[in-house]
DNA sequence: TCTTGACTTGGAGTTAACTCCAGGTGTTAT
DNA sequence: ATAACACCTGGAGTTAACTCCAAGTCAAGA
């Protein structure tokens, strides 16, 4: 598969995959004789959990940090976890922050309906 | 208020606080005959929520643009309205991204645990 | 064969949102 | 009055995560 075809299938642009490949959150990506990048299912599904996990916002860095030790095979699996684990708690967190800020929003838009009805009858109040 | 009070208070860093001055995210605040800023309890409301706004990762930006609104008055409402609904859907769009990642996790998890019940008797798969 | 379009590289540029710094001024406690 | 500390300014530096570029190579169709 070429960088244009999974960049397609997954969503990532081109220049992101040679940037993830640069830093070593992707491993070095099997050639063609000619050079051409030819990527395998297993980095497709590789590259769709890492943009599912970018989307949430987790650094490139704990990524890149997870795929090290899953590289240096099974003794790392505790501490593998407790990374998915830690990830999980944060977002969680950040879940818990926007739904604070979904219900403020909510607020002031319900704010601004009564202002706006308000004012078709009488003089508008100041809002901020 | 000085400044070193009002961050503080809000749990926003003075350098942050003159910046937002600086880009008129925050209006020019009032100084006392030294020169030292002097908040007002208007500026107080205003900082905490543009911190949960920023928390909820609003650009800064939108939150200019709405405050910009808001300084010209009351033939805005619509406007600034307008700003609120679209943020609140993104947000909420955000939320329902966090959900799915937070299940893929969990699912991860859960396989995690499994591979290291199952290897305490057999040998221990790789997974990634 | 020639052109077109996708691919390659190393490196530079971009954006958002701070964060830090140097050099200077004002305020307060001893 | 002098030290210590909070404040001021303009501007430079930082970080993350891309994104773009120039210059070159390769493959396929007219």
């Amino acid at each position: 598969m070429r960088i244009s075809e999974i960049s397609e299938e997954c969503g990532v642009s081109v220049d992101t995959l040679r940037y993830y490949e640069r830093i070593g959150l992707l491993p070095p990506v099997e050639r063609k004789d000619s050079g051409i990048r030819d990527y395998s299912d297993l980095d497709v599904r590789r590259v769709n959990f890492i943009k599912c996990m970018r989307n949430a916002g987790l650094p490139v860095k704990v990524l890149t940090r997870y795929y090290k030790l899953v590289q240096q095979g099974d003794e790392t699996i505790n501490e593998r976890k407790a990374i998915l684990v830690e990830q999980r708690a944060n977002i969680a967190a950040q879940m818990a922050e926007l739904q604070e800020t979904l219900d403020l929003l909510e607020y002031k838009i319900n704010h601004y309906d009564k202002v706006v009805l308000r004012s078709k009858n009488t003089i508008g109040d100041i809002n901020d």
